[in-house]
Formats: structure tokens, sequence, C-alpha cells
DNA sequence: TATGAATGAGCCTTCATTCAT
DNA sequence: GATGAATGAAGGCTCATTCAT
């Protein structure tokens, strides 16, 4: 094959289904290796170490879920509608990718320090977000910061539950309770 | 020393410390023991593997956090209330043991399949409360363990965020805050 | 066994020969382990590196032969039964333990630019020798630091030469000629 | 290009160079190819392994030296004159290519037992040419092979002074001095 | 109970070599 | 002849665990 591309994709892939499995360090290269269908040696030609697969693995998949919903933020629909479709994209994003979710969920302990202060995380665009609702008079007062992490809080936990087994069902059966309590925290009747 | 107690107690507070702060495979025995101030071989006349370690001290720290909140859910008060006062609780207990909280939330993973089913845990105590509050008709209807799992990640998350950095002030200061948001969720008014 | 340093001294003898033999990157830390009948993990109680091994080893070997010769420097002869006196015990030294010169020689290359500025090497003291015998005019003037690298030369190189097998006669027996040689290039009549 | 001559050559140069800089296990196919601007996949239309080129580098490269020498042994002059003008030939080689020694000195040790016996070297040379100025009386008696060797150190060591930056000087300045003393050596008034 | 030297399986990584293009 | 992605054996090193003292 002349381009690596196809391999770097599988591996990129079997590392991240791995690493939510069974945790980063718990997985070996050679269980990526195999797991890809290639040789040890060949992640080496993609990746400096494992340590940079890792860490370029959850910066561009975190950069990623922050730039969708930077979309949603950036459409025309008032912010209890934005917030909405938001819980939405993520119901359906972790029902059908829930290893994403759970490599993101279990990286972020020690990759969030890799985060350029400039990148678009989903975090800061929910916490702009809701500044800006509340600049209107929509949201109820208080600190943004504290409350995108509470409307973070009610919909990641679910799916951490969902996860662990102790939540079951279809994820985005849960879509309007997650919503309802998503406005319930920031004060939108 | 005749009795090994303080041995003990020296290891579990130091692997709990270590374990929170570098993960726990990233922490070694010789990390622990050197820690302690003991031989790398002590460990071992107080515990069968480091993997016994992390188990044992997991559920213990784990059931400690449930039979708080117990106490807390049997007293007379009422459900709104009883919800402050564990937000309340558990704001304390951040403030003054972060590795404590840091530890169980990111061991977790690993360890939560262990639980047994009859353990009194956090998450169970809050359940129970809640399907309690909705049978009275205090609290709005819905899936109890959704519900449990909404009003955890409310209180859950900021710490994370904390814990991250990404939240600085003294965590005792967001008790109101969280506590409302709470009563949002389960639609307490 | 309580202490280690039968262990570490095993591990010295063995890695020297072996460097002498097969060179320093051909010599795995499983050889070594082997060679001394231990594991390759006990290396590591004892070096922190493969590459801290060879460089103690080194260092602590070379600066014994600067002060053996030092030894020699410091009797009351005259310069020219000095330098015989080295010689001699070069070539013996040669004669009993052709790995510790064959292990110096080839590892030099790299570890001499390890040797600290204050260490006592053998090229330092044959220099202050030659360097005396020329203030007193018994030996002929010229760069005492050329003149000592044309000294070593004709010691050295025949020692070289029967570690390649290309000389195979009993070291010792090379003494006389040695030191005839080197009074020859120092003008010593 | 048609012919890869152009390549070869250059693949020679940058392996000589990187291999008397770090040493020739230091040194990958991955340093060479890359110096060399080629492909690494490359340097194996021209040699069958990195075995092969080492060993067929050193063996021309000692051989080409050997070649010089013999044609000095060659002239018509006398005995004196000829030593003198093999080590002004050396002190000019190594001005002018410092790498070139260093590479042949630092590989002779897995190399020169590749050497064929009918290959003329320079130690061969050197050895015949004393042995027949012994035969007409005016070099001193002893055995030819020693004494090759010790006018051999006698030239070589300050080179490796030089290399290793022990001495510093421009190299052919040392030419007289270096004269002198092999003469001293053999017993040359 | 406590020690700490020793173990050895296994991990990450390197690198000479191959081969389809 | 040249390329460069892929290979896989082997190397240095770590670390949980054991055991004689």
């Amino acid at each position: 094959m002349r381009d690596g591309t196809a391999t770097k994709n599988k591996i990129n892939r079997v590392a991240m289904e791995l690493f939510a499995e069974q945790g980063v360090t718990e997985t070996t290269t050679k269980d990526i290796a195999s797991g890809a269908g290639i040789a040890e040696g060949t992640i080496y030609r993609h990746y400096k170490s494992k340590d940079e697969l890792v860490k370029k693995l959850f910066l561009s998949l975190y950069e990623e879920q922050g730039n969708y919903l930077r979309d949603i933020a950036a459409s025309e629909k008032d912010p209890k509608q934005k917030i909405a479709d938001m819980i939405a994209r993520f119901c359906q994003l972790f029902a059908e990718d829930k290893a994403l979710f759970t490599f993101l969920l279990l990286t972020q302990h020690g990759q969030l320090k890799e985060v350029p202060d400039d990148m678009v995380t989903p975090v800061v665009v929910l916490r702009d977000m809701i500044a800006q609702g509340q600049g209107i008079g929509i949201i109820k007062q208080g600190d943004p910061d504290l409350m995108a992490a509470m409307v973070l809080g009610v919909v990641v936990q679910p799916a951490v539950f969902h996860v662990y087994g102790r939540l079951t069902q279809d994820y985005k059966s849960f879509t309007q309770d997650l919503t309802e309590a998503a406005w319930g925290v920031l004060g939108l009747t």
C-alpha cells in the first residue's frame, strides 16, 4: 500500500476502543497492533510513542466534539432550543459510539492539561452559551463556569452510569428527561 | 510495634493520595512504600497484592460514603431538606479531602463492578430517597435511577472541574447553587 | 544474601569481560545477567541503566590506572627509571588482565569526554612526569602533551596488536624493548 | 540516473562520516539514508546488508592506505627518508580527512579479523620496510612486528588524542616531532 | 512484623530488512 | 534503480511479587 492513511485510521479506531474498554495504561501496544492486524513496529511509523498516540487521539476527538457544539451554538435559535439541540446531539452521539465517549471520559484525567488555551472545547462552548443566555435575561444568574459544569454533569453522569451498566435503556430515550433537567438547572422555564 | 495497624493505616492513606495524584497503575508499590516510610515487602504483610489494596481501599471508602448518606436519609426531615443536607455534606467532604474524592472518582472505572449487590452505596441511597419523594408526590415523576444519576452529575461534575483546575473557588461556596440546581432537576420548588 | 556487594562485583567483572570481548553495544543486559548468574532486573538494583554501568565501570578503572602510575611517579627515582617502572607495570597488568585493558581501550571513544577535569588519569600523570623531566634537562624539549601521547602509543599499540592476535608472545617479554623505545622517543640516553 | 554510482558514493561517504562520528552500531540505516538524501530501501540496492557496507568500506579504505605506503616504500630513498615520507603522508591525510582516520580506528576492532591474508595493509608494509632496514644494518635489531607496532603507536596515538580533543594544534605541525620519535624508536640516528 | 535483594514476565521502542509499487 | 510502508526480532528497562534473614 502506497499510502499509510488507512493503517493510521485503523490504529486510531482500535486504540480508542481498547483504551475505552481497558484503560490506557492497561492497553499494550501489542494489543493495539494485533487488534489492528498490523505489526507492533508499524504503530511507530505513525506515532512517535504510545503517549503521543493517546494525546493526539484525545485532542482531536475532544476538539471535534467542541466543533459540533459550536455549530449548534451558532444557529439562530433561542438558548432554550440550543440546549435541547446540544443534548439531543450528545444522546445520539453516545448511542452511536459509546467507546468514543468512554475514551474521552477516562482519558481526560491526564490529558485535559494538554488542551491548548485557544482550543474550542465542549465546555467552553457551553459556558459561553450560558453567559449569553444570562446576558439577555433568559438564563438565571450565577457563575457560568459552575452552571456549565452542572449542566454537563446532568448529561454526562447518566452516560457514565450507562457505561458501567447501571442504566441500560437506549440512551436516546433519555433525551427529553435530560433536556428538562438541564433547563431546570438553568432556570429555563 | 507489635501491632501493625499504624503501618496499615499509613499505607492506606499514602496509597490513596498517590492513586489520586497519579492514577492507580502509575503508582508503584515502591512509591507507596517510600511514601509510607516502609520497605516494599512490608506492603505484602498487609495486603496480598496491590490489586487487593486498591479493591479494599475503594470498597471501604465507597461504602463509608454510602453510610454517611444513609444516615442523612434516615432523618426525620423532608426530601427537599435531605437533598440539601446531602449536598452540604458532599461539599464539606470534598473541601476537606479532595484526594479521597479524586481517588473514588478515577478508580470507579475498574472497581464499580466489584461492588457487592447488597452494599449501601451513595447511588443507591440517593435513588431510594428520590423514589420515596416521588411516592409522596413531592418529587416529579421519572425513572429514579436516571434522576439519581442526574442529581449526582450536578454535584460531581463541578467537583471534577475543581480537581482539574477549571473551577478554583472554595467548593463550599457552591453549596447553595448546587442545591438549587438539584432541586431544579427533581422539580422541587 | 543480606549484602548486594558480591552481586555488584560479579556484574562489574562479567560486564567488563563481555564489553571487552564483543563491544559495549553488542553486549546485552541479558548477556551480562546470564553471565553473572543473576536475573536481568537485578542489574538495575545496582545501576540505573546500562549506560551508567558502562560509565562508572570505565571511570573507576581508568582512575585506578591513573593512581597506580601516580604512585610510581611519586617515588624517589629518576625519570628514566620511572618510565621503566611504569612500562613494567603496564606490561604486567596487561599480561594479567587483558580484558581490563581491552575494555578501557575500546570504551574510551565515548567515555573520555565524561572524565572530570580533576581526575588523575594515566595520561595526565605521564604528561606531568615528562614536563618535570624536561624541567631538569633530562628529557628533550617539545610539547609534553604530544610526547606523552607518543610514549603512550609506543606501549599501547603493541598491546592492541596483541589483542587482535597480531602479536602473540607473552607481553612481559616486550618490557625491555618497549622501555628502550620510550626512552628513544624522549631522548633519554 | 541510469547509473547508481553517484548514489553509492554518497552512501559510502555519508556512512563513513557517521560511523566516525557516532560509531557503527550507533549509526542507523535511516541516518545514512537521510544523510545521503535517499530512501532507506535504496541502501539495499547497493549493499546486501549494513554489515556488508561496513566491511567493504573498511577493507577498501584500509587497503587504500596500504597502497599509499607501499608506493612510498617502493621508492629509491633510504629507510630513514622513507619513514619520514610515510609520516608526512599520514599527517597530511589525517589533517585532510579526520573522519577517514577515525572510522578506520574505531572499526578495526570488529573488522581486522576480516582482512585477507594477502592484502597489502599499512602494518605489513611498515613491518617489511623495517625488516629490510634491519637487513642492511641501518635499523636496530628486534622483532619487526613489535617495532612496526611501536612506530605505528607513535604516529597514531597523538592522532587519537587529536580526535578526542586532547591535542588541538594542526596535525601537520607535529610532523617533525613524530618523525624524530619514530627514528628514536628504530634507532635511526 | 519488617526488610530489601532478587526475580522474571512483559512493556515500549528501535532498527535492519523486505517488497509491492 | 528508487521508494517508503510494513515487518518482527530483540533490546533496555520497570515493577509487582517472593523469600531468606
